[in-house]
RNA sequence: GGUCUUGUGGCCGAGUGGCUAGGCAGAGCUCUGCAAAAGCUUGUACAGCGGUUCGAAUCCGCUCGAGACCUCCA
């Protein structure tokens, strides 16, 4: 099995990665609020776990891949005193919360399907596991580490760190410093600490979105449906968990103090975060009305695109870069991609047509050997390099170059040899489909191609070659189409 | 203000103390009815100033610039 390094924010470096109970993987992504359309930024996140995903399958673990759909507790604005996303919307809109839900799910879905990313294995919502929710705020109450007050119950951060919880140690903060940070803020209101976060919240009487609750009607709070969802779906102790830079703190920050909290043990082995995609160098956010739609980015409409782009376009983008490193987002850049893109499919199409051919008249070139091989570990050393797809990218098209010699005849299989030929095939292949991701786009407007024929079949029609004529006809007919020579017009159609 | 990241050739974007990343664009050549594709060749790159070192774009310090988090955000 390959030897992959992953980079530990709980660390700070590139460690070996060992997973639990080999060769099993659990891990564990935040998903979508979804109380909007997901943008170009939430993708580049989401297509960096599905790498992953695909990477630690392609490599043999057998992963069980958790991504959540946040459907309640997620506040808007400051801290715990905000409005439910999902209720502001549902409220704007004159809908049921639940049908916000399933619009946005629904967008959410789509837009990954486009890029081709794989579904996880499962995708729990936060609504689904209000139960369990409840069960781990007691549980919590039970252990002293949380408190209620008015109706809303709060994790207790300094009682947490006195019993060596090791709050700010994910994201790098020091709790003195953030209590002399928050020190002079009012409205601390009902906590003990302006930190305490919500664990459960009480619903206001305008709030549409509510459950029972030991504490009365409420809500549960927006980092408690991760720790309870992980820990349902992989355990108390998991292997990887994964998001947005942006999450780092305080949500995964929260997320830790809650599952160490109630379990007593390190929720999760290996933190992962993604880096931030950025619109003339600044991050693309909601909040700051910079961000791209990928509806608007397939059909050109953005006013900062002047063209077009397709999604594996977008998709090859992203992985010209690593992670963990901001991409800027512009024209020339998406350009170029779109170019790349398609020099490395039309790679892919010649390769899968190559077959091996013998030549004992041939002796192995040692050089071309050589290149082949150090290009395939050079892709593999890229993913396990902290899943650096650039270098990955950079080695296919080293690869591509010998494909293409192979293709024009400069170079024949046999100076490769049988064994070299078919890991070049094999890798290039599925480093590209299976673990990129990235697939070929056909171009299904066959209304063109047909017109064009039917051009010309006329033309042989006019000039009586009914050799010709007959042969296109032949063409059409195994295509499901045929050709209809009336006397007013030529014309085509759906053959029934 | 605190914590952290970052500044690479026309554009994007990897990277290691000494050995060509790669893509796009540009130039030349080969091939070619034309064209395209492809192959080959080609580019005074590492913000600035100091320091460590036989040697630094890569380590250290300072200066300047950019960004992220500290409040909702993938």
């Amino acid at each position: 099995m390959q030897s992959l390094k992953i980079y530990n924010t709980l660390t700070r470096e590139k460690e070996v990665f060992q997973p639990i109970n080999a060769p099993y993987v659990g891990m564990y992504v935040c998903g979508p609020t979804v109380y909007n359309y997901v943008h170009l930024g939430n993708v580049r996140t989401f297509t960096t776990f599905d790498i992953l995903y695909r990477y630690l399958t392609h490599i043999g673990y057998k992963v069980r891949y958790v991504r959540n759909i946040t459907d309640v507790g997620h506040l808007v604005g400051d801290g715990d005193e905000g409005e439910d996303k999902i209720g502001k919307m549902a409220k704007l809109e004159k809908l049921e919360p639940m049908e916000i839900v399933q619009r946005y799910t629904n967008d959410f879905h789509q837009v990954l399907t486009q890029f081709n990313l794989l579904p996880p294995s499962i995708e729990p919502s936060a609504t689904g596991h209000i139960v369990e929710q409840i069960e781990t705020t007691q549980t919590l109450i039970d252990k002293g580490l949380a408190y209620e007050s008015n109706g809303s119950v709060y994790f207790d951060i300094a009682k947490y760190n006195e019993q060596g919880g090791g709050y700010g140690k994910l994201s790098g903060r020091v709790l003195d410093d953030l209590l002399t940070e928050t020190r002079d803020l009012d409205g601390v209101g009902e906590k003990r600490n302006p930190l305490d976060f919500a664990l459960w919240k009480k619903a206001a009487p305008e709030h549409i979105m509510r459950w029972n609750s030991p504490w009365g009607l409420g809500f549960p709070g927006w980092h408690l449906e991760c720790t309870c969802m992980s820990t349902k779906y992989l355990g108390e102790t998991f292997d990887i968990h994964g998001g947005g830079m942006d999450l780092k703190f305080p949500h995964h920050e929260c997320e830790i103090a809650q599952g160490k909290g109630s379990t007593g043990k390190d929720p999760v082995r290996y933190w992962m975060h993604s880096n931030m995609l950025t619109v003339n160098g600044q991050k693309m956010s909601k909040s700051l009305g910079n961000s791209f739609l990928p509806a608007e980015l397939f059909a050109g409409s953005h006013p900062l695109l002047d063209q077009a782009y397709s999604p594996m376009t977008v998709r090859f983008f992203m992985l010209q870069s690593q992670y963990r490193s901001t991409l800027d987002f512009s024209n020339d850049a998406l350009k170029a991609a779109q170019k790349g893109y398609k020099r490395l499919m039309n790679g892919l199409r010649i390769i899968k047509q190559l077959e091996y051919v013998a030549d004992d008249t041939l002796t192995p070139d040692e050089k071309h050997i050589s290149e082949v091989t150090k290009g395939i570990q050079g892709c593999y050393d890229g993913m396990n390099d902290d899943l650096n797809t650039a270098i990955t990218i950079a080695n296919l098209y080293n690869l591509l170059k010998k494909i293409n010699q192979l293709y024009m005849g400069q170079l024949q299989p046999a100076q490769l040899g049988v064994t070299v030929f078919a890991a070049l095939k094999t890798t290039f292949v599925s480093l590209i489909e299976e673990v990129l991701g990235l697939i070929e786009e056909k171009n299904n407007n066959i209304e063109a191609f047909a017109n064009g024929m039917l051009a010309l079949y006329s033309e042989y029609k006019a000039a009586k070659q009914y050799d010709k004529v007959d042969q296109i006809r032949t063409y059409f007919k195994a295509n499901g189409l045929v050709i209809k020579d009336m006397k007013t017009r030529i014309d085509w159609a759906y053959e029934e």
